[in-house]
DNA sequence: TCCGCGATCCACT
DNA sequence: GTGGATCGCGGAG
């Protein structure tokens, strides 16, 4: 396993390889890379169970200038991934109890993250069933994803790129003929008036 | 060291 | 539609 919580010298080594083609779109401003990523599969391969969902609903945090950000305060321990290069995992622990999961985006340093609210089942939805112990509502909120896909603070950090981790993203190859709505962020109590919150139409 | 709150979910009405 | 559960994190003292 991977885990990779950078040390403060590691700061300005950069990343250690170029970024996928499909992947430079993380690269940009993560209110249009959070728009980019609808539609994407997150594949995922915990335990042996092999599942994926393809991403309808996400919302964009943009570190230093969003208060809603936990990148806002400043570099610590938990968020420490955020600083690091696109593409990478940040899970955190929500009321103590659930994960949630986000794509690192933007270049390093500028800590900005996409949190994955929602997606449709492509693989693997009897062992979804399973692992959320009921057959409906399984990845309609964050912290229902996470425990579709078996995410939890296991993979922190992990290159979401590299065909040998766990969970990987899968870029979808002819974009542009989803219409995208846009919407305020849930449950956050800071910049509410931001509309980083996208969906396909028709979710 | 302590305290308040939160990027949520679920059962119940 | 609403309210309770539940604990890790960060800021204050």
């Amino acid at each position: 396993m991977i885990l990779d919580s950078p040390m403060p010298g590691d700061a300005g080594r950069g990343r250690p390889e170029p970024v996928a083609p499909a992947f430079s779109v993380l690269e940009g401003d993560v209110v249009a890379a959070a728009q980019s990523l609808l539609g994407w599969r997150l594949n995922s391969e915990v335990g042996g169970i092999v599942t994926a969902i393809e991403i309808t609903e996400v919302e964009a945090y943009r570190g230093a200038d969003d208060p809603a950000s936990h990148a806002f305060r400043g570099r610590t321990d938990r968020n420490a991934v955020m600083f690091g290069p696109p593409g990478f995992l940040y899970v955190y622990r929500s009321y103590g109890l659930h994960w949630c999961a986000n794509v690192v985006a933007a270049r390093a340093g500028i800590a900005s993250a996409i949190l994955m609210r929602g997606g449709d089942i492509v693989t693997g939805r009897a062992e979804i069933e399973a692992r959320r112990g009921r057959a409906d509502h399984l990845t309609d909120g964050p912290g229902k994803l996470c425990q579709a896909l078996g995410i939890s603070g296991d993979h922190y950090g992990i290159d979401l790129a590299d065909p040998s981790s766990m969970v990987r993203l899968e870029p979808v190859t002819a974009p542009g003929s989803m219409s995208i709505v846009a919407g305020p962020r849930i449950g956050i109590s800071k910049a509410v008036e931001r509309p980083w919150r996208f969906r396909r139409a028709g979710e």
